[in-house]
RNA sequence: CGCGGGGUAGAGAAAUUGGCAUCUCGCAAGGCUCAUAACCUUGAGGUUGGCGGUUCGAGUCCGCCCCCCGCAACCA
């Protein structure tokens, strides 16, 4: 039986252009997809954009436009820039306005509600007259709002479901206790979600007024009341999946035709479904959707990925500071210093994979972007590919049965891990190798010396080549699918020049 | 004493169970000419934040202190 694979990650909040660490987490999300798939197995690969809630309403209503004229607008930009980071063409790309989404959400509604777990209660809200907005405590400063310190925050009290959190605080330390240590990557995040719940645990509320915010899924059974986003948005991680099949009376546009959850969700003895989130989702991903799963009655996730952070020269990205970076700035700076767009987005996932510490922070600048491609893609795999293309095709060696194209056990069970950074200086660990063979046996020598040994010194660096090539495919897709073609007919016109020096 | 993560050449990072402090970039010298002014070799550069302890031996284990960064719940 073909082993199958299933990778989601966060859903985009649809109210800007996506985020460089959106596009960290889907260029990682991809690079296990594409090993997986090259592994033979069958994966099912989901992202989307999440696009209900107060904000997204505001802004249409700022601009005049229907809700879902604002984000149907929104949604398309995210989806046609998915290609434009080399992702996946078959990913499945899940909004959760679709209409099957909906009718999950409620679905999964229910079921909580009729396991218990939801409540009405009372809410207390400060809300400031000056932004005419509810605010969060830690929105506060000194108990006040920071763009209003002189106004008196209002008390606002209304009526909402609350999900009752507290109930699930046991199950879920039982639930990191017997899921394996990797049930969150880094393990260091396991140990803190753990310490989070041990804490204890504060029901949360689940819904709105729909007469104050309209723009949400309806509570069933309750036209007074709408989904708060983040209840919603979660649960699209088994609705792309066409979850709940059986419930679905007609057939959504959209929705799958056959019973993907238990294939790809798994079940509650082999979970199975992977989900990568940043670490200021830690909490959402591997407690609060975990708890509703339970209550749902459905099976928990397998594994639950948490990467860091992109600074930028230092700093936390901010839109006040004016350092953020734009991952699409990037590619087109890029394509301005003459680098074709593919190879452009080749480098970006490069850097991503091999200048970021996989589960850690990292830190951008373009300074250091051009230093670790001028170094890396440049010198490094650029310049092997040409040297080693030339002196094959000089030496007619015009095409050569390659014996390996399975992948190293180390550098497997590095992506196993999710060690992205590590499977990528491995292949580096290669390039460096084969430069070193060719200071060390000089085949441009040796061909002239004795031509029959020659051309086997440069056999084998085609079989190293062809090594690297291959390990390159689900970092690298484009530039790996170069090498890999241009070894198929060597010739001095076919050698691709991959990567040009930037100044 | 709220929770968690850090501090290792100029910069960024590695270092199984304690066992020669290593790698990349940058810098200096040499080599090579197949290659994208690339590639290879060698070298300079360190009190591993501080103090004390355990040990034949500590970046690693223990104690205290100093500094940095997240989180602190309905910010999606």
């Amino acid at each position: 039986m073909t082993k199958s694979f299933y990778i989601t990650t966060t859903l985009p909040y649809v109210n800007a252009k996506p985020h460089i660490g959106f596009a960290l987490e889907i260029v990682f999300a991809d690079i296990i997809a594409r090993y997986h798939k090259l592994k033979g197995e069958e994966v099912f690969f989901n992202t989307g954009t999440d696009e209900h809630g107060l904000k997204i309403y505001q802004k249409a209503v700022e601009g005049g436009v229907e809700p879902q004229a604002y984000v149907d607008e929104y949604a398309s930009k995210v989806k046609a820039l998915v290609p434009r980071l080399g992702i996946s063409e078959d990913i499945h790309f899940i909004r959760t306005t679709d209409g099957h989404h909906k009718a999950a959400a409620q679905e999964f509604w229910k079921r909580c509600a009729d396991n218990g777990d939801i409540y009405k209660k009372i809410y207390k809200v400060k809300y400031c007259v000056g932004c005419e907005l509810e605010k969060t405590d830690s929105d506060l400063v000194d108990g006040y709002c920071p763009l209003h310190p002189g106004k008196e925050l209002e008390l606002i009290e209304e009526e909402n479901y609350f999900f009752k959190f507290s109930k699930y605080q046991q199950p879920l330390l039982d639930l990191y206790d017997t899921a394996g240590h990797d049930f969150v990557v880094p393990k260091t995040r396991l140990h803190e979600i753990r310490e989070f719940v041990s804490a204890g645990l504060k029901d949360f509320s689940i819904s709105r007024l729909a007469s104050k915010m309209p723009w949400g899924i309806s509570v069933p059974d309750d036209e007074t009341q709408v989904m708060y986003v983040w209840f919603d948005a979660l649960i699209n991680y088994i609705s792309t999946l066409g979850w709940p099949l059986h419930q679905s009376e007609t057939p959504v546009q959209g929705a799958a035709s056959e019973d993907l959850f238990e294939k790809f969700w798994g079940t509650r003895e082999v979970p199975n479904g992977v989900q990568i989130a940043g670490k200021d989702n830690l909490r959402q991903q591997s407690a609060m959707w975990q708890a509703m799963l339970m209550s749902a009655g459905l099976p928990n996730s397998r594994q639950i990925l948490i990467h860091g952070f992109i600074n930028s020269g230092g700093q936390k990205m901010s839109k006040s500071i004016g350092n953020v970076v734009d991952p699409f700035d990037i590619i087109d700076k890029l394509v301005q210093q003459g680098v074709a767009e593919e190879q452009a987005i080749d480098a970006l996932r490069y850097w991503f994979a091999r200048e970021m510490q996989t589960f850690e922070d990292g830190d951008f600048t373009w300074e250091s972007f051009v230093e670790s491609y001028n170094a890396n893609l440049a010198n490094g795999l650029g310049n092997l590919v040409s040297r080693v293309l030339k002196m094959a095709a000089n030496a007619e060696i015009s095409n050569y049965q390659f014996l390996i194209s399975n992948f190293d056990q180390e550098f497997s069970r590095h992506l196993e891990n999710y060690e992205i950074q590590k499977a990528a200086d491995w292949v580096w660990g290669k390039i460096k190798a084969a430069d070193e063979y060719i200071a060390k046996e000089e085949p441009f020598k040796t061909i002239k010396s004795n031509p029959e040994q020659g051309k086997l010194q440069i056999q084998d660096l085609l079989e190293q080549l062809h090594v690297i090539a291959h390990h390159l495919q689900p970092l690298l897709p484009d530039s790996s699918q170069k090498i890999l073609a241009a070894l198929e007919n060597i010739t001095l016109e076919s050698i691709p020049r991959l990567f040009p020096r930037l100044d």
